[in-house]
DNA sequence: CCCGGATCCTGCTGGC
DNA sequence: TGCCAGCAGGATCCGG
């Protein structure tokens, strides 16, 4: 499950991989790959063929790749991972393949991109760049103030050098719902998901349905410097890898998954007071945490 | 406007 | 052994 430290991962091989690439040839094998693209797999065509890659840019759980080619419009090619999309260079057929891009590079060499997608929550689109709201950079890995229409309404990053903590702070404890919740919107902060969400709330000592505007604003500082710390250790790790369905580039998988304390170790002890992990169900989905860390608030009546 | 729940999708797993 | 319910969760859509 790609959030913020596996898709910069996938950034960062495409920045080392692909810039200066240009798309020579194009298999689409599902239409549905494309829902987010205005005229569908022909415009998608038009407007890639013959461009180049100029610069890999992420923006939360957002990559995009800057196009440089015929096209009057600063465009760029998006890219979405939803729960199970992988990039990968030079690969052996997938079966889940949905995109394949055929790259030429300018020394002649030739490389396949593939973009695999078992549960198809994922998408890529070529899409116009707008500028930003703040007139600060888009995202990470560009200088240029654009972001894709398509995630022009996704918040910056706890990675992201021009995000606004004050404020960050502020808007958070201005919301009216649990904490988890608040992390989990990427209009609030984007790149925190289910896995990284647990384990920031777990190093803060919160319970996920703690609410958010009860919180001091050192509380929120706290928490918000646990999450961001524990997505650069998840980086450093090359990210968390659970069931093969999160691999790099060039099909490595990431080494966190063993450093997380409690996200998927139902009935495995707190690694700070040997208490048994319980999982519950929370806004669909799991959550994990210690019943002795991690007390339940009051319910106010 | 704000909040929260339902929904899309596929493949794997566990229970009977 | 076979079938089916349940589970995984990104973002988005819609109703209250």
């Amino acid at each position: 499950m790609p959030e913020l430290p596996e898709v910069e991962t996938i950034r960062a091989g495409l920045a080392r991989h692909v810039l200066d690439a240009t798309v020579v040839g194009l298999d689409i094998r599902r239409d549905s790959a494309l829902r987010r693209q205005d005229g569908g797999r022909t415009e998608f065509t038009d407007r890639l063929l013959g461009c180049h890659f100029t610069a890999a840019v992420r923006r939360g759980k957002f990559l995009w790749l800057t196009l440089s080619g015929a096209d009057e419009v600063a465009a760029a090619l998006v890219i979405h991972l939803g729960m199970s999309g992988q990039l990968r260079l030079g690969s052996p057929p997938s079966s889940h393949s949905r995109i394949r891009f055929d790259l030429s590079f300018p020394d002649g060499r030739t490389e396949v991109l593939d973009f695999v997608d078992q549960r198809t929550f994922g998408y890529v689109a070529v899409r116009d760049l707008v500028p930003t709201a703040d007139g600060l950079p888009g995202g990470l890995g560009s200088d240029r103030p654009q972001v894709p229409d398509l995630a022009a309404h996704i918040a910056r990053d706890l990675l992201d050098p021009h995000l606004d903590r004050t404020d960050l702070v502020h808007r958070i404890r201005a919301r009216q719902t649990g904490i988890k919740r608040a992390l989990l919107d990427q209009e609030l902060v984007s790149g925190i998901g289910n896995i990284y969400a647990d384990e920031a709330l777990w190093r803060a000592g919160l319970h996920y349905a703690r609410a958010a505007h009860r919180l001091r604003s050192a509380e929120v500082n706290r928490l918000l410097d646990h999450a961001s710390e524990v997505m650069n250790e998840s980086l450093a790790a090359g990210g968390t890898t659970f069931d093969e369905l999160y691999v790099n580039v060039d099909g490595d998988a990431g080494y966190f998954a063993r450093a997380l304390a409690v996200y998927g170790r139902t009935g495995a002890n707190c690694p700070r007071c040997d208490t048994p992990i319980v999982r519950e169900a929370f806004m669909n989905r799991s959550s994990f945490r210690c019943p002795r860390c991690q007390r339940p608030p009051r319910t106010r009546r």
